[in-house]
DNA sequence: CGTTCGATTGAGGAAGATCAATTAATGTGG
DNA sequence: CCACATTAATTGATCTTCCTCAATCGAACG
């Protein structure tokens, strides 16, 4: 059960950093700000529940959704080189953000190494994540990249120990798009040939609760995306 | 003049590095292999001089360039979170790579915090990247991304005190249009035109040298690609 | 109960991929 | 050093995918 090793380690990493860290906490709702672009680095946060978006924005206005973010992930990172956040964090839902002055975790990662290890462990997933998105996004057919949305959030909902055979997309059409780099039309058509092939399911009512029934099915989807020749008969 | 400050800066950290790890130096050249994809994680390696790419492969055989590496930068994180890595590193270029064992690296910076500074720095600095990439590819089309892309590499090599006006891409059409989500052909057009707009010019031999007598020229290239129409007259 | 916002679906068009031919650079053995 | 082979780059023609525009439908909310 890796699902289940993760889950507990998850949470025994969260106890770790409760512990040593005595973070003060905050609960955020959907919408809520943890931090802006331009706004002065003083805080790293820990995520111990919800959802959160990571929204990058250039200099001429374009907006992108670069990264999600789940119970056990790191905000803030950003923010260490330049002494300023490079992005937002937006919450998409209610949840609990523990907020760590840098300077202090610095300081305990002093006194107690192995937070040093998880700090460094987390800035590693995200970094190995990012790449995974920027191939995605590189490699991947419209299609493809929805099913691999869909695969890659179930998949970070199993690691935490949460149930994935129903998922609630916290995220508009438009916004999928974007993060994925297409219009939220193509979003659209994915999911329903998605429906239409029972690789998803959709609730009786709202379309925003997704049914998965078989996370190996969405890979599976990604790969015949990818296959060169449907190969008729042979 | 921020370029000369940062290479100052860059020259700086590393004689620091230098210093107080006391590296093995590892000299390469062009297509020499630093680390690859699932190998133990034991080492971070730092440059000090040369051009790497960092390639990420895929469970299927989907390979994508994922990032561009330069002097002072670090190479490595991937693996600390899964303990191997998770990417290859390929030099694309005679160039010398420093070796630090990641744990005398931790037990150098517990004795000398400055150290932890500089490592969190460099690994903050990667997240933010990666994310301009990420941005880079899902919001700005072929022409823009390919003129994106001179302005990042002429821009890193200025940051480092390297002379811009002229510069010589280490890469062929096809890994930079692997890089940028894009076909060997889409790239060569981009660079004709943008040639052709005097954005860039060619040495007069080989067209992997590349001439950019204004950096600006290129970003206000993206941004007349991105303006929603040309109004002609008003 | 109407208004608003989000999602779906269709039709047409445009950006970029694919396929193919040619030219330029690089490398190799005589 | 040259003829030849090989690989990279350019350019054109065609085709596919996805975007754009537009209409409709459904859900949520005051």
């Amino acid at each position: 059960m890796i699902e289940f090793a993760a889950a507990e380690n998850t949470a025994d990493t969260l106890k770790l950093l409760s512990d040593w860290l005595r973070p003060q906490r905050r609960l955020v709702r959907t919408g809520d700000v943890i931090y802006q672009s331009g706004q002065r680095f003083d805080n790293l946060y820990i995520l111990n529940s919800g959802f959160f978006k990571i929204v990058n924005l250039s200099a001429d206005g374009r907006e992108q959704v670069v990264g999600l973010r789940f119970r056990g992930d790191w905000l803030g990172f950003d923010g260490i080189a330049g002494g300023h956040c490079a992005c937002d964090a937006v919450a998409m839902d209610t949840g609990e953000v523990w907020i760590v002055p840098y300077d202090a975790l610095l300081a305990a990662c002093l006194k107690h190494p192995p937070l040093l290890q998880v700090l460094h462990a987390a800035m590693s997933r995200e970094i190995a994540n990012d790449r995974e998105s920027l191939m995605s996004v590189c490699t991947l057919p419209a299609d493809a990249r929805v099913a691999d949305f869909l695969r890659y959030w179930a998949e970070s909902l199993a690691e935490r120990g949460m149930r994935t055979d129903q998922i609630t997309l916290r995220m508009t059409r438009a916004e999928i798009g974007n993060y994925l780099g297409m219009t939220l039309e193509s979003v659209s058509r994915a999911l329903s040939r998605l429906a239409r092939d029972k690789v998803i399911g959709f609730a009786e009512k709202g379309r925003r609760d997704v049914q998965i029934p078989d996370v190996g099915a969405l890979s599976a989807f990604v790969q015949r995306c990818l296959a060169p020749a449907p190969a008729l008969l042979q």
